[in-house]
DNA sequence: TGTTAAAATTAGAATGATTCTAATTTTAAC
DNA sequence: GTTAAAATTAGAATCATTCTAATTTTAACA
């Protein structure tokens, strides 16, 4: 692995977020470890392939990069909003009802968010 | 509804299959019901948000849109394949574990289709 | 039936995310 | 130190999707 990779995967691993490939590219500018776009999306395929992290692919956004640590997604239906949520953990009941090996699941609950429920009231009151 | 919407909304209601945009409009284009490919995407995104069809976005490859009826999906980590899948109804389940109103739920389950691990067996041999 | 306004469609340009290519640089082994 | 392999760079290319403006269709009404 090389420090770029194990840089953004360091990123990854210490963000609350779901970044985007170009946000971990201005991340990097920031920080001065800048490097191009396009090794950003190298060093994301690249780790997303050795199972070192998740890709996260949402209706019309560009995709977001997450944590393997366990967990589901709340999205929301308007504005794409995506944001952590634990619920139990369905591999093994999963499991038995397959006949093929699963690698791993990916659960998105779909919602609309406070601050889109609250437009939406807005938009009805005039 | 307009006849082309409600036209591309049996479409995908009759399809076992999983149709891009641009599949639709080839379908359609043999089917001598020509439409240009924007209003295709119009159409889709008409039916989407109302909530008639769903929209399947997989990492790597253009969004596919489905009948609503309620179902699950594989999908293979190595080509993207997608197939249908009918497991335990979550519904219940998931909403009595959020605090809030969900609308729907999309759960993906990771493998490798029989295809890609034929592919990597014979890759082995070599 | 002719008129009109709204909605849908068209054509094609534009955008945005991502991948690809070829040249250059870095790395690490010999 | 030399060399080969791997990584990175720069930027062009591609692909899916959205946008814009012009045109056509639809459907209600005069």
């Amino acid at each position: 692995m090389t420090k770029n990779a194990s840089y953004i995967l360091e990123m990854i691993n210490n963000s609350h977020s779901h970044l985007t490939a170009e946000q971990i590219y201005l991340q990097l500018k920031e920080k001065n470890q800048a490097v191009v776009l396009s090794t950003v999306y190298n060093n994301l395929s690249y780790l997303y392939q050795e199972g070192l992290i998740r890709k996260i692919p949402v209706e019309g956004y560009p995709d977001r990069y997450d944590k393997i640590l366990r967990h589901d997604h709340l999205v929301c239906r308007k504005c794409g909003q995506l944001s952590d949520i634990l619920l139990e953990d369905l591999t093994e009941k999963l499991q038995n009802q397959l006949g093929i090996s699963m690698l791993s699941y990916d659960l998105k609950i779909h919602y609309i968010c406070e601050a889109c429920q609250k437009k939406e009231n807005e938009g009805e009151d005039s």
